[in-house]
Parts: structure tokens; C-alpha cells; sequence
DNA sequence: AACAACATTAGAGTATAGTCTATAGTTCAT
DNA sequence: ATGAACTATAGACTATACTCTAATGTTGTT
């Protein structure tokens, strides 16, 4: 598909896909065999990663990351070993931010009573 | 204690810490019997409210954020049902992150299994 | 008095992650 | 064959959150 089809399944406007394309998030293929354009052709699993992008962006993942990642999966220029040992420190830091998160809950918890007994 | 002082309790900045009080998050006192020199100083609640934006953004709460849940406890601008719908609007919030979490860690294993079965 | 080390303000510069504009060429339905 | 809708590239612009520089004034020690 080329990159208007594959923005419209995604939600996911043409200069942000650019910008991911740009970034190394994703990566389109140009037909070699028509010379009267250059247009870059999409398949499924552009759009399988643009959904991934979205949802680790949520989680704060930066580009940089996002890209470690989706390479760690879907490339072939790490090793099996370099791969697992991307994708576990990536876990790590999820650990990491799951803590991160209950601790903050804990503090706005305490914030709320606080509130509520007008100790604030 | 002025801003010096501040920033080595904290490991903040000075520039920092002059963004966050420009940004609203933090609040110094200058002496108005002092004519000499217009200082700010500062207590020790700035130092917990600093602490408090380091963990806060960790967590990926804007500065426009922190300072609503700031405000929501530190000062006197909101009615107590302001507060405790601030406050429980960043618990929403902070409930819709760890589901995020979650989820991205579950890809990730899956990921992993994956590199694990040379699926990939 | 001199000097380092502090303080203030205003504003410029940086990094990240887009978002938009301009230019120019291509495809397709009528 | 013409116009709408698409495509690519380069580069300008925006917002967020700092980070730094410059200019200027103050404090405290020697």
C-alpha cells in the first residue's frame, strides 16, 4: 500500500509516518521495476509497528528506544544474544516505571487525605 | 535558604529551579525589609515540592500537570472539591499508565518468545 | 578596597517529537 | 488532456522542558 492508504488504517498522519521513516522506525521498499516514480510501498507489518509505536510512546518510551526495540524484533542486524539482552533491558525499565507509578499513586493518596482532612 | 542552597539540597539547577518558579510549580519569598537586594528565598516544603517534580516527571506528568497536583495540595486557590477532583484525575490517570505498562511488557515477553522460537 | 562567589533578569540556544509549507512531479477518472 | 488527488523532498515552524549566556548588581572574606 503506499503511504495515504497505510496513514488512513493507522490514524497516523503522512509527515509523522515520514518522520518515523526518517527516524528508522519504519521502512518502506520502492519498486524497482517502475521507473516513472519513486514511491514507497508499505505491507501489514508497517502498520503491525505503527501500533506498536503508538502504544510505547504511551508508555514514554523515546523514538530512540522504540527503534532499539522494533529492530530487536523485526531486523536482522543483531544477533539472537543482541536482541534478548535489548528486549530484557527494556523490561527492566518498564519494572522500573511500574514502581515509579505505584509510588506516585502512594503520594497522591496521601495528598487526597490530606485534602480531606483539611490538613492542607 | 537562597537559591544556591536549594539547588545543592536538591541536585536541581539554579536555572532549573528559576524555570520551575517561572513555570508556577515552586514559589521563593523575597524579604521585604531588606532594600538592598531583591533574593528569593525559599523553605524547606520547596525542597519536598522539588523532590516531589523529580518523581512526578518519571512518571511522565507534564510541568503543567505537577503543578495542578501541586496546587491541588500546596496551596490555597482551590475549593476542596477542586482539589480531590485534580487529584483523582491523576489517579485515573496514573491507573491508565500502568495498564499501558502492562500491556507493553506483555509484547515485549511475546517478542522475546519469539527471538527465543528464531520466529524472527 | 578588591575579589570571588553569589544574586537577578532577559533572552538565546538545545533536544525531542512532531507538524506544516512549499515545490515539483505522478496517477487516475472524466 | 485536464483537474483533483496523490507522491517525494527539503526545510521552516511549533511545543515542551530545559540549559546556557550575558549583563548587571550584592555579599562576604581578606
Amino acid at each position: 500500500m503506499l503511504i495515504n492508504e497505510l496513514s488512513k488504517k493507522t490514524g497516523i498522519s503522512t509527515h509523522t509516518i515520514r518522520f518515523y521513516e526518517k527516524s528508522g522506525l519504519i521502512e518502506g521498499k520502492q519498486d524497482e521495476t517502475v521507473k516513472s516514480n519513486n514511491y514507497f510501498h508499505y505491507d501489514d507489518i508497517t502498520i503491525e509497528k505503527l501500533e506498536f509505536i503508538n502504544d510505547a510512546k504511551s508508555v514514554g518510551f523515546t523514538i530512540k528506544e522504540i527503534g532499539q526495540i522494533i529492530n530487536a524484533w523485526y531486523n536482522k542486524k543483531y544477533t539472537k544474544k543482541q536482541k534478548l539482552e535489548i528486549l530484557e533491558e527494556k523490561l527492566k525499565s518498564l519494572e522500573q516505571k511500574m514502581k515509579e507509578i505505584k509510588g506516585m499513586k502512594k503520594q497522591i493518596l496521601q495528598f487526597k487525605e490530606d485534602v480531606v482532612n483539611d490538613k492542607c
